[in-house]
DNA sequence: ATAATAGTGTCTCTCAGACACTATCGA
DNA sequence: TCGATAGTGTCTGAGAGACACTATTAT
């Protein structure tokens, strides 16, 4: 396998002559909460390497069409599943010389969170498979996914995060309905409520829905990324 | 200013012929707290671009020297500073096209954390500047410097993060006291005591030492990593 | 009225900060 | 013994979980 992909400018500024450069490619974890379970979006991959496998969504980062690296993620949500408009957090970024076969590689990895209510008119091959059932991957993108889950389950853990799984306007038990299922244990409602509502990153839209009493609809407030407390 | 730096390979394989790649480098921010300061270790750039000016050091990934980019950044520690074995850990990716004057380009960020009583041997053209009176560093990297502190800060807060900034054998008092420079803000020495101990991720050394009552010596266990409570 | 779910009041227990107290060293 | 710093015991107040209670809707 020949790393000879990218080969260096002959200007005088650095990068010198002949330098190679990694492949640079961005994967994206798509999360969504279905059904009380976590799902991830995944695709079958129409190209080498490992086609007809199935694997997160990525792409070569093109620096013609993407201003920075989180421009091609949001390509990527948009050209390979069909939606735009999420919540998206760079989660880190991996390397190596042996990951991808196409050569030494780097790929930035972002995960973006999604109502399932959202969920439509994405593209046929992709499919959301819940995260408990994830079968062998491509790459190293199984390990890319529990990675991922760590991350969100830890700032579930002190921010409303996890509202970013539920549509705009949600209600207090729909909140702690989804808390639960990330963190994978009880809370007493109250104690949730309480908490939840100590944080101010929640505003009342001021609207009521239910089957029984109507429950108050909120909101993000514009401050919820001032994450400071723990649930 | 020319993009036209890295051509793609002309093999079947993606990334499409003539694709063009990011510049990717590696940068690194270290810390130590000295003198009861916040310190980060800058050079001054002996290239263009923004030669002469102070910055973060930093590398071009070299795919044939390194087997991932925290090669690099170690690289970078050992061949721009002269330090190695130190607490290194990503702090993320940052990109664009306008960033960089040499052209589109990607910048992985990893933080290192060092005690004072370590930097020795350092190369001449580097030096430690207070934090809080940092000038203005070539390319984004004042930028980087406030992320890399706010994330310090927020680890601090929940696990013993702080211990890398003291020698391998470190008093109570010691973590407590970089604890709150850090922190900037004062924290009751008992709870302190308390709530460190409780995390379980310090070890007694057996040794003891001091001026009045001699303090027992404590290191990180091997667990130190499992972050979970908060301080 | 009753079922269903939203939301409150309040008890109790734990744990945080506060700080007085004891311990162990050098001089 | 005294000064200095390490380390403990314990009081008190705030906040957590628990859970009984009230509120508001549809049928």
């Amino acid at each position: 396998m020949s790393l000879d992909f990218f080969i260096g400018s002959t200007t005088g500024a650095t990068p010198k002559k002949h330098m190679k450069m990694p492949i640079v490619t961005v994967d994206v974890v798509l999360v969504t909460v279905d059904n009380d379970k976590i799902s991830i979006g995944i695709l079958e991959r129409e190209k080498e390497p490992f086609k007809n496998q199935l694997a997160l969504p990525g792409m070569f980062v093109n620096i013609e069409k993407d201003k920075n690296i989180e421009d091609t993620a949001k390509r990527i949500l948009n050209e390979k599943i069909g939606i735009n408009n999420v919540f998206l957090e760079q989660l880190e970024t991996i390397s190596g010389e042996i990951r991808d076969p196409r050569g030494w590689s780097i790929s930035v990895v972002y995960y973006a969170l999604i109502s399932k209510n959202d969920i439509n008119n994405i593209k046929d091959n992709f499919k959301f498979i819940p995260y408990k059932s994830m079968p062998m991957l491509a790459f190293d993108h199984n390990n890319i996914i529990e990675k991922t889950i760590n991350r969100i389950r830890s700032k579930t853990s002190y921010s409303t995060l996890a509202a970013h799984f539920l549509p705009e306007k949600f209600t207090i038990a729909e909140l702690h309905n989804v808390y639960q299922i990330i963190m994978n244990e009880k809370l007493d409602a109250q104690s949730f409520r309480r908490k939840v509502l100590a944080l101010n990153f929640l505003k009342e839209s001021g609207i009521r829905r239910g089957n029984g009493r109507p429950a108050q609809l909120y909101q993000l407030s514009h401050n919820y990324k001032t994450f400071t407390k723990t649930l």
